[in-house]
RNA sequence: GCCGAGAUAGCUCAGUGGUAGAGCGCGGCCCUGAAAAGGCCGGCGUGGGGGGUCCGAUUCCCUCUCUCGGCA
């Protein structure tokens, strides 16, 4: 039996991806799906860099804007809605074409999540309690007693980390270092491949400070000032280009400020990007020449893995 | 032109007679229900140029160059 194919293209912030996925996408009857924990937000899409509705309407686009952002989405949610949207693709014979940059969404979805408990609001909010009462040491050291393993894992600034640790421990009565072991990825049934853009760094930082000049020519300002009006979930808040700009709002600073820091914490989010994707093993690097047209690359990822599609 | 202040990391600036730090930037890394988040590590340097004093100068002295104030 032929085993299912599923493409993943991924890559640093601005490098490029969503135009050179559509050519992709045609070329081997694919469908795209976007791997971008803040492109499921709709009504956000200035911030978010979504794809244009021009290029959505050239290839269909999954998880898009399928999201308020008063809501929370997470990567559970995540994998659910894309492994559901990416078997009916299977059924109607389109090649699942994964675009984004959110490295945990991909691997999460290739490699699978660990069964667990979602978030408890209750028990967090108790965990965080300590927290400001007692100190991230104590509850590293808690963590320590019940799980060992994930104690040394884990910094003890890393409160995230540790409350969630906490939190699992709390609901299951078992750590999270072991039921983190038990994971069911894409496995046999499944042929994958997975592509990264790159390009250099300086050429990388160009792209993202002409990204960041274009949203706020595209309206920005309104745009985010609009969001603020209500109450964004934690998540949807994350965005580059929220905070920083309600601290222009605000007083806090000015707005040449507010871009030079959205500039900023998207050249440090492409870097962890980087980070991220040089870890797997499993990555086809696709370096963009200078002057190479999206089209241009799309060609040179389809001959790459054009005896893979035909198969 | 005169007087004063200054010239130290990519930037803003500390500090010291025994060849230097901080914040930001920059680089590297970690990552399983907030992941565009969160966390960890790394100084990346001809101390403006040239002399002098000293065992030893980034630090003290002289001089030159430049910058910023003030007076002309």
């Amino acid at each position: 039996m032929l085993k299912k194919k599923i493409i993943f293209l991924v890559g640093p912030t601005a490098i490029g991806k969503s135009a050179i996925a559509i050519h992709l996408a045609k070329k081997i009857n694919a469908e795209i799906i976007s791997c971008d924990s803040m492109q499921v937000y709709g009504s956000m899409d200035i911030v978010t860099s979504q794809p244009s509705w021009p290029q959505r309407k050239k290839i269909k686009h999954h998880l898009l804007s399928v999201i308020d952002p008063v809501k929370e989405y997470n990567v559970a949610r995540y994998r659910k809605d894309a492994m559901s949207i990416c078997n009916k693709l299977f059924l109607r014979n389109k090649i699942p074409l994964f675009v984004g940059g959110t490295g945990l969404y991909y691997s999460i979805i290739i490699d699978g999540l660990f069964p667990s408990v979602p978030e408890d609001k209750l028990i967090r909010a108790r965990i965080y309690k300590q927290l400001s009462l007692k100190g991230n040491k104590y509850l590293h050291r808690k963590l320590a007693k019940v799980d060992p393993l994930s104690a040394k894992k884990i910094h003890p600034n890393d409160t995230r980390r540790i409350i969630r640790a906490l939190e699992v421990y709390m609901k299951t009565g078992l750590p999270i270092s072991i039921l983190q072991k038990n994971r069911v990825g894409l496995g046999n049934e499944y042929e994958i491949k997975i592509f990264a853009l790159n390009t250099d760094r300086q050429a990388l930082y160009n792209k993202i400070d002409q990204r960041v000049n274009k949203m706020f020519s595209s309206g920005l300002i309104k745009d985010v000032r609009r969001l603020l009006k209500h109450k964004l979930s934690k998540t949807a808040t994350c965005a580059i280009g929220i905070r920083e700009l309600e601290g222009y709002f605000n007083g806090e600073h000015s707005l040449d400020e507010a871009k030079r820091l959205i500039q900023v914490n998207s050249r440090h989010y492409a870097k962890r990007q980087l980070t991220w994707f040089r870890k797997d093993k499993r990555i086809e690097w696709v370096n963009i020449k200078k002057k190479e047209t999206p089209g241009e690359v799309a060609k040179r990822i389809y001959k790459f893995l054009s005896s893979f599609v035909k198969e």
